[in-house]
DNA sequence: TGCTTAGTGGAAACCGGTGTCATAAACAAG
DNA sequence: CTTGTTTATGACACCGGTTTCCACTAAGCA
């Protein structure tokens, strides 16, 4: 049997905007389900016609139009990313690794920074879901620690996997660093260093990652039968300020702490700034740890030995989550939802003095 | 003439799912088309009847469907965010102005690194552009210097703003500062507290803020008379790594630049790592100036006096401009188009000792 | 009273895809 | 040669909105 020969351009396709599937249709001499179904790799489809209407599809330039698509599957191809955070670099690697998941998909990355404090954050996360009907969000820390969020996206039902500083029940929805024994490992260096007066300032009350890596230092002191004494830990919330002032006060002890492990970056940049401020030299007088690896901790003079954890493969992991099952592929590599954290060692820590 | 009754909840209506402009138009007992121009605030509608369906739509919890909408109308509700920036708060604090501005609309925000080296940059665009039918993109410097970039958003039909250092001759599609202005006044700054031997490091070639601050650098040399010798401008390309790299070359002059100011304050950053590697004190033996005020500027020892852009203003104007005339209020607040960047003094310049 | 006009709201088509189901052709089995 | 089964394809309704067109009312005017 003789192939539908191919027509020539419709008559109700106009140049000026894309071709659309009935345009593709048309000319190729086919219905518009069987060019759908070549879209969409359907498997029971002759080969001969399917090759004949990817010609024209390339031919024309079709490009399914996503909007319809969203409208007649009832879902889009949005992923967001609710976050709360104010490391932006931290933020920006997240998106880097959604993103470099999402490459070569149809999918796009939609952001909705939130306001914690804002009573009206649920409901305004919520009016982003119902509104958008998003494929699914990332939640990073530390609005990802909010269970009633993660609640709300299951009664939405819209998918969701959390970031986070350790695993929780559910790993289904979660993507987790170790944080605990990243900070243990880190502080069980200060004491091979010779440390024994170690000041922790840790991060904001119901953080899970304040909370995380508060036990990590607590592991290592415990297990150097090292105790921990009241005043050597500082409150802060994970700002540079809040960093500074923790110094401040640890710093006015007498005996004064050998070394300082803050609970991020940020903070152990304040440490760093307050030691100077008085003129105190790091690290002969004075150790500094920091946790995150931010692009500042090497930056700065001396350059911070710190925690790295892979934020980025974390993120792509999420994503990939996320997408799990989707994909045209399907070979659906399972990404591991636990990632290790490693110490990278500058020039803030030494031996203490005395 | 009575009221049509409030009908019932509608036998199609799954309580499952969201419900639809049908939904309440059946509940309010009238036709779909009506809904509509509650929900576009068509002016032709009796008040009565807008009550009544404005009720149901809250009792219901009706939200338009966005894809429908987009689809019906050729055009969807999302901004894109094109950028190509190293620079993580810059990026995010675009991303926050952008927000500040479509907050309360109906718009989202996507966002799209691009890597300006690949040639493949400029298809990767257009298909972004094609395929998601972006209502408009806010295209971010470096890679809003691409002239052929602009010109591919015109060829496909998409709304598009620049934010740049300068102003372009159609200030239609632009947001700037004033980089060249803000430089001349910081360096003559420098000036003014005495000092002569002042030293440039330069942004990457083909940058147009990397030859608008060097303009504005030559512009208050110029006018003071002092003479700027080619051994007093180093190349750098806005990287931490270069700053240093730079500023050792310089600082190996004899006799030593008194002042190094730097196209940004990563470069700074890394002029002030370099000194204190050879055991300089800054600001005793050396000046040195940034720009952007990024956080990091603020936080490492000295504080680094730096010019500061608007850059989260700037941002929310360059979305407020891609919206003019959408918006519901329609009331256009036409925002400027041009803003001013300010010195930021703070303890890494001081008056020179010779 | 007859005729225009503005205001209002419904029916149906449409945006560009997808799902369901029917159908024609090809092939195997009885 | 029938009958049943599989394969490839098309017709048509549908997703949830918007737009076009038209009918119907009530008011304004001669």
């Amino acid at each position: 049997m003789a192939q539908p020969p191919i027509r020539a351009m419709h008559a109700s396709m106009k140049k000026t905007s894309q071709p659309t599937i009935n345009d593709v249709a048309h000319v190729s001499g086919v219905s518009k389900k069987t060019v759908s179904r070549v879209i969409n790799n359907s498997p029971l489809l002759n080969d001969d016609t399917r090759q004949r209407v990817l010609g024209v599809i390339k031919d024309l330039g079709f490009v399914p139009n996503p909007q319809a698509r969203a409208l007649a599957l009832r879902r889009n191809f949005l992923i967001g990313l609710v976050h709360d955070n104010p490391n932006a670099q931290m933020v920006l690697n997240v998106q880097q690794g959604i993103l470099e998941a999402i490459r070569d998909t149809e999918f796009e990355l939609v952001v909705r920074p939130v306001n914690r404090g804002a009573p009206s954050m649920l409901e305004d996360v919520r009016h982003f879901l119902e509104r958008q009907r998003l494929f699914g969000v990332v939640l990073l820390p530390p609005v990802s620690e909010n269970d009633s969020l993660a609640q709300l996206c299951d009664e939405i039902g819209c998918r969701y996997v959390r970031m986070g500083s350790a695993k929780l029940d559910d790993d289904e929805h979660m993507v987790a660093s170790n944080d605990r024994e990243a900070v243990r490992e880190a502080t069980q260096y200060l004491i091979d260093e010779g440390h024994k007066r170690i000041a922790w300032i840790s991060g904001p009350h119901g953080f899970r990652s304040a909370r995380e890596r508060r036990l990590g230092f607590e592991d290592a002191l415990g297990a150097a039968k090292i105790p921990l004494h009241r005043s050597m830990v500082a409150d802060g919330n994970y700002t540079f300020d809040t960093g500074v002032l923790a110094a401040e006060r640890l710093l006015d002890l007498s005996p004064r702490p050998t070394a300082i492990f803050a609970a991020n970056d940020e903070m152990a940049t304040g440490v760093l700034y307050a030691a100077r401020q008085r003129g105190l030299d790091v690290p002969r007088d004075l150790s500094i740890l920091g946790f995150d690896d931010t692009p500042t901790a090497g930056h700065i003079w001396p350059p911070l030995t710190t925690v790295r954890w892979p934020i980025v493969s974390m993120a792509r992991a999420a994503a990939m989550k996320l997408l799990a099952g989707v994909g045209d592929g399907g070979e659906a590599v399972t990404e591991p939802s636990m990632f290790l954290s490693t110490l990278i060692r500058r020039a803030s820590v030494a031996r203490p003095m005395d």
